[in-house]
RNA sequence: CGGGGAGUGGCGCAGCUUGGUAGCGCGCAGCGUUCGGGACGCUGAGGCCGAGGGUUCAAGUCCCUCCUCCCCGACCA
């Protein structure tokens, strides 16, 4: 990415306002998420309030998503936020997985409650509650339902939009005939995140097979999509379980088969959060702030007249024309503020990530063209004014290109082959990212991978393993990566 | 949850050791000059010093409790 001829004093003001992203990372990241009023803090520890920048990015990334929900069958529904505690401890490893984190609603109305509430950390058991009333014969099936909605989890550490205690993310949950409906569901769900993270959010990730011990609680199998973040730590950015019958026999979903045979549904779910667009600051940020792919980009466009000289009126209509034509085929700002200069205007947009600026001053009305100057992938350049509804839509498009293959350098860069358990053990311990280990499997060689490393199995891919497990020595079966997580 | 750090106008900080009229920079408001990478001048507004208790003639400053935030670690689908 080109930087503008930088003066030293601006360089030294600007990392006063925000640290430099390679030596501050954490620091960087909570300055960034402030400054561009994407999110501020509220008086309830975990708890965020999101600003209408930030909650504009987050309405951007569920309309991406809920048009390839809608897309692959799915529609919307809303189940309540309260879950009558015998609901939860219908599913052993449900409630296992998710009791050090429930929040419970012991009084209301000033009485005590005869049964404790949950405040939902997730919704399988209130939902299939509901599906059990729902699903009588296999013709009421598959029910393919999302609900977008707020879920609490009390934890103990947490940042904005990370790791909340109060977090907003969307939840599909499905129930089908077969077992094979079930998998293919999850499947495709996890392709569906896949797809709007390398396309709308341009985060290339690995995508595959949670092991055992980092399933979710309660599924037969768990997928995911995990992210590498500059400082060299994995994060999940999506899951998709398969659920198999555990949820369909707690919950009484059953229906009657075609031959006349009672059975239990197979169910699935899959989620992504406000996660995803933590995730989507860190890995495109830089220290001059955000940088938005323009797919999740409040406003793709920011037009700055350069008000100055006797032309500033015909500036600022040419600049108003420009902005209503641009507005046509992006979402685009006309800043006509007089009590900043361009130049400080040029910083605040930088600052919030917005993927396009278009400059238009006296020089360039002259020359019937705008500088057009991309916030990733290039340095500026005039266009002819006459253009600008096809140049803007390929300069959005090249930022997206940019931002995504910038990232993929980066994820190809800090994958590390290791051949043996030392080999984890140091490649974790440099932080450099994903460690790619062929394994047998088994849960004794993944528990002193872990131990010995710190860092906890991500993904099994699919790639075809070959060689010895790295920790036993024992014929591999799969290839899996590891790394330190989120 | 453990270790460490912090909370003082909107933001960033000084003041606390040694108690005695709350300061600086930026920002903000008005006017004027400016405007192609964070402009400048003049004038002005704005603070029960995180909350509660205590010591004292007197607390931003000393003591106790609590809350929130940050960093490192642990924990966590």
């Amino acid at each position: 990415m080109s930087r503008p001829a930088a003066r030293p004093d601006d360089e030294r003001e600007f990392v006063k306002e925000i640290p430099s992203k390679a030596e501050h990372f954490s620091d960087w990241y909570t300055a960034v998420v402030l400054k561009a009023e994407l999110a501020d803090y509220y008086p309830v520890r975990g708890c965020i309030v999101v600003r209408p920048y930030g909650y504009t990015i987050w309405e951007l990334i569920q309309q991406g998503l809920d048009r390839r929900f809608k897309a692959t069958g799915h529609v919307n529904a809303y189940f309540p936020l309260f879950i009558p505690q015998s609901f939860f401890e219908r599913e052993k490893e449900h409630v296992e997985g998710f009791a050090p984190e429930v929040a419970w609603v012991t009084r209301g109305g000033g009485e005590e409650l005869s049964e404790p509430l949950a405040v939902r950390p997730t919704s399988e058991t209130a939902i299939g509650h509901m599906y059990a009333r729902w699903i009588r014969s296999y013709r009421d099936l598959p029910v393919l339902i999302n609900q977008w909605c707020n879920v609490v989890r009390w934890e103990k550490a947490t940042r904005p939009f990370l790791r909340t205690m109060e977090f907003l993310w969307q939840e599909g949950h499905t129930a089908h005939r077969t077992a094979e409906e079930a998998e293919a569901e999850a499947r495709q769900m996890l392709g569906v995140y896949r797809d709007f993270a390398e396309t709308d959010a341009a985060i290339p990730v690995l995508a595959g097979r949670k092991p055992e011990s980092e399933k979710f609680p309660g599924a037969e199998r768990s997928y995911t999509i995990e992210a590498l973040m500059p400082d060299g730590q994995a994060l999940q950015s999506g899951t998709s379980h398969n659920l198999g019958q555990n949820f369909a026999r707690a919950f009484d979903i059953k229906f009657l088969d075609s031959d006349n045979v009672e059975k239990h549904a197979y169910t699935t779910s899959w989620g992504v959060s406000w996660r995803l667009l933590g995730g989507m600051l860190m890995v495109h940020g830089d220290d001059r702030g955000l940088v938005l792919p323009p797919a999740l980009a409040p406003f793709q466009v920011v037009v700055v007249p350069i008000l100055t000289g006797p032309k500033r009126d015909d500036v600022l209509a040419a600049a108003r024309e420009v902005a209503r034509r641009v507005g046509a085929v992006a979402r685009t700002r006309l800043d006509d503020r007089v009590e900043v200069t361009p130049g400080w205007k040029y910083n605040d947009w930088e600052m919030r990530g917005v993927p396009l600026r278009l400059e238009i001053g006296p020089r360039d009305l002259a020359q019937q063209q705008v500088v057009l100057a991309p916030r990733a992938g290039g340095g500026k350049q005039g266009v002819p004014m006459s253009g600008l509804e096809q140049s803007v839509p390929e300069a959005l498009a090249a930022v997206r290109r940019a931002l995504f293959d910038q990232a993929k350098m980066y994820l190809d860069a800090h994958i590390v082959a290791a051949r043996s358990l030392a080999e984890v053990v140091e490649a974790v311990a440099g932080r450099r990212g994903f460690v790619r280990a062929v394994w047998c499997g088994a849960e004794a060689c993944e528990q002193a991978i872990r131990r010995q490393s710190g860092a906890s199995p991500r993904v099994i891919t699919e790639e075809a393993a070959d060689g010895p497990c790295v920790a036993c020595g024992a014929q591999a079966r799969e290839v899996v990566y590891f790394a330190r997580a989120y």
